[in-house]
Parts: structure tokens; sequence; C-alpha cells
DNA sequence: AGGTGATGTTACCGGTCGGTAACATCGTCA
DNA sequence: TGACGATGTTACCGACCGGTAACATCACCT
């Protein structure tokens, strides 16, 4: 028998090799990390030839720069998702944002924040993707002042800051901490915390 | 005139080799990330040979373990600061610990805890790294509930995750929000108001 | 049918990684 | 003085990195 038969050539066009690389990079580069993976490992992943990636493709950091653009749309996703069931109770909306974040990142396959994932993996503030990520966490600050404002927050700009520190000790925490710690249990009380403390005259 | 002199030899004992080899990978690991950090590196700003750090240390994991420690010592150092500043009053001391952490978090060369930037630079939650960062962060949340229990909150345990979450979200913060942001201004004033809330019968 | 452009495949480039062998050179102590 | 152990220096290993040239093969359109 022949052992050392070729698998057939299979044919892909350049759109959903594109898909396919894309949806492999944002896969690899969310579990691994974007440094610890390399662009074989995407082409592996995604089924394809390297060839074809860097012929949809111009190089890694435009990869990496898609897998951002893609992960910014999921986060606003979420935050959409969870606003949306009460688009007439800022504090109720903030207080389902917490609920929902602490469901999410307390899934087993989580693996934090992917924006603070990437801070830590890129020394530089003024790296690209470090700038990337400053961005979405500017927006997400004005989104929780405005949420804050319509809350009826006496210090709208504090309780937003306060809770965007409560953010991203989620993040992080879903990390370092042992799983059986179950830190973020305590995630949903703590906003509402700071959130009701915030009403009081 | 001879430009290709070469530097004259140094030699050092092994002991001040290792040390300065410990102290170029403490600064080299934590500002830049030790994943990215290649020993070629390290012995160079160490001033050394190669072959002196590995007849110091058995391998890179090896060096990366002793980093992990030093920091550990370094960090409870920071904790005992804080606290024995108010040895009766653990609320007071809860409060330091915060206003210390928002100082050391606010300065332009900090680069966020060391043990979550291990956290994201590893995938794997079993690698021995992972497992020595989970341990210093089970040890922060029980000295954290015994303050709180010290202080009289109504939940300790409570109090403690909620303030644990909060130190978690300013390692990230430092890093993923843009400096002029002054998110961490926030913090002393968000630890301080949990804390009080929890006193409250 | 023939040609043309897009795709697949292979092999390779220079650079960096962690780690090591071999040898030169030094200080120290008998 | 001579020998030995510790240190410094150089060169190298195989593996992986991002990226590319050259060529084979296919689909599709005229």
């Amino acid at each position: 028998m022949n052992t050392t038969a070729k698998p057939p050539r299979t044919i892909v066009d350049a759109d959903t090799a594109a898909a396919r690389i894309l949806d492999a990079a944002e896969t690899l580069f969310y579990r691994e990390g974007s440094r610890n993976v390399g662009v074989d490992a995407v082409v592996k992943e995604a089924g394809v030839n390297k060839m074809s990636l860097y012929r949809q493709f111009s190089s890694k950091d435009e990869l990496l720069r898609r897998y951002l653009q893609r992960r910014d749309d999921r986060f606003w996703g979420y935050v959409d998702a969870s606003l949306e069931l009460h688009p007439h109770d800022a504090a109720a909306a903030l207080r389902q944002f917490f609920a929902d974040l602490a469901e999410r990142a307390g899934n087993p396959a989580y693996r934090g924040c992917p924006f603070v994932n990437i801070a830590v993996e890129y020394p530089e503030r003024e790296h690209f993707a470090r700038v990337f990520v400053a961005d979405n966490k500017r927006q997400l600050l004005q989104k929780l002042t405005e949420l804050a404002t319509r809350a009826g927050a006496r210090d709208p700009a504090a309780l937003a800051k306060g809770l965007a520190l409560l953010i991203e000790g989620a993040y992080a925490a879903s990390q370092t901490y042992a799983p059986e710690t179950e830190l973020l249990s305590a995630l949903p009380a703590t906003a509402d915390l700071l959130i009701a403390a915030a009403m009081l005259s």
C-alpha cells in the first residue's frame, strides 16, 4: 500500500480562505496569546496554506489588527445585549451588565479580556495594538459615565470609574485567582453596592 | 589606531554574577515580559557572559522561578509597609493599602502586577508560574479576609472579595487605560466606600 | 481548445530562541 | 613554580519565527 499518499489538494477561494484564517486567528490569538502563536499555527488551524494567508493579509500585524477589530465588535455586542434588557432603567442596565460579565468570565474556557491580554503582551504603550486597547477602554468609560448620569448618580464620573475598575478586576481575577476561589461570585453584589451608594444623597 | 580593540576581560565571582543576573532578569522580565526577553538580553543587561548564567541557573525556567520568588517577597513587603502604619486599626490599614497601591500603580514606569502579567503570558493554568501566581493571590485573599474580620465587617469574605476585585482592577487598568484617564484616582475612594458599607448594620 | 489568472506546494531566507561543547585565561594555593 | 578549579569567549546546535520566490496545478472565460 502507498503509505506516502498525499492529501488531496483542496481549493478554497480567497474570501472563504480569509474568513477561515480570521476565525483561526481569533481562536488562537485569544486562547494562546497573539505573540505566542505563529502564522504556521494559524494556517494549520485554518486548514489553508501559508501563502493563502499572505495573499489575503499583508502581515501578521495586519491579522492582529483585524483580530482586534473583531474583538471590539464582539465586546460591544455583549454590552448592547445587556443594556437592551433595560432600555428605560440605566441603573438596572448597569447591574445587568455586571451579572452577564460575571457569567461570561466564570466560563472555564474564558481567557480574560483580550484587550487586557494585549496590554500585557506588548510593553510599549505606543504600539498600535496598545493604542487600540486604550481607545476601547476610553469608549467603555464614556459609556459607563453616560449610564451613571442617566441613572441619576450624584457623581457620575466617580461611579463610572469605580465600575470600570471593577470590570478590569473581573478580567484579571479570572486568570490570576484559582477557579475554586469563586472571586467572581462577588462581582454583581459589589457592583450593586457601588451603584446604590452613588444614588444616596 | 586600533578600532577593533577588545574590551578587557572582567571577572566576577559566581555569587555576584548570580546577583547581577537576577537583578537584570527582574528588571527585564517585569518591564518587557518574561516570554519576550531572551537569555541573551538578560546576560547583556547583567554584563556577564551567557555561560555564567547557565553555570548559576539550570535553565531559564529556573530563573523565572527565582524572579517570581523575588516579586513575591517584594509584594509582601509593600503589604506589610502599609499595614504596619495602622497596627491597631484594620479598617485604616486596608484604606492605607489602597492609597499606597494607587500611588505605586500611578507611576509611569509601572508595568502592572507581575503576577497578572504572568497569568496572561502563560496560557496553561497548570504551568508552574501560573500555580505560583494562584498561590500568591490565594494568600492575598486570605490576608484581606483576616483584615476585614478584624475591621468588624458584617460579611468579611464578601468585603475581601470585593476589595480583591478592586486590586486586580487597579493592576489591569494601569496598563489598559491611558494615563490621562486617571482611573486610579478613583481607587482609594471606591475602596473606602466598600469598607464603610461593609461596617453598617 | 487554449490561455490566463488565482490558488496550492515546496523550499528557502535571515534572524532569534534556549542551551551547550571546547577551549582560553585567570586567581589561588600547595 | 606548577597545577587545578573557576571563569570568560567563541562558535555552534536544532528549533522556531515572519516572510517570500518559484513553480505546479486548477477553474473559468473567451
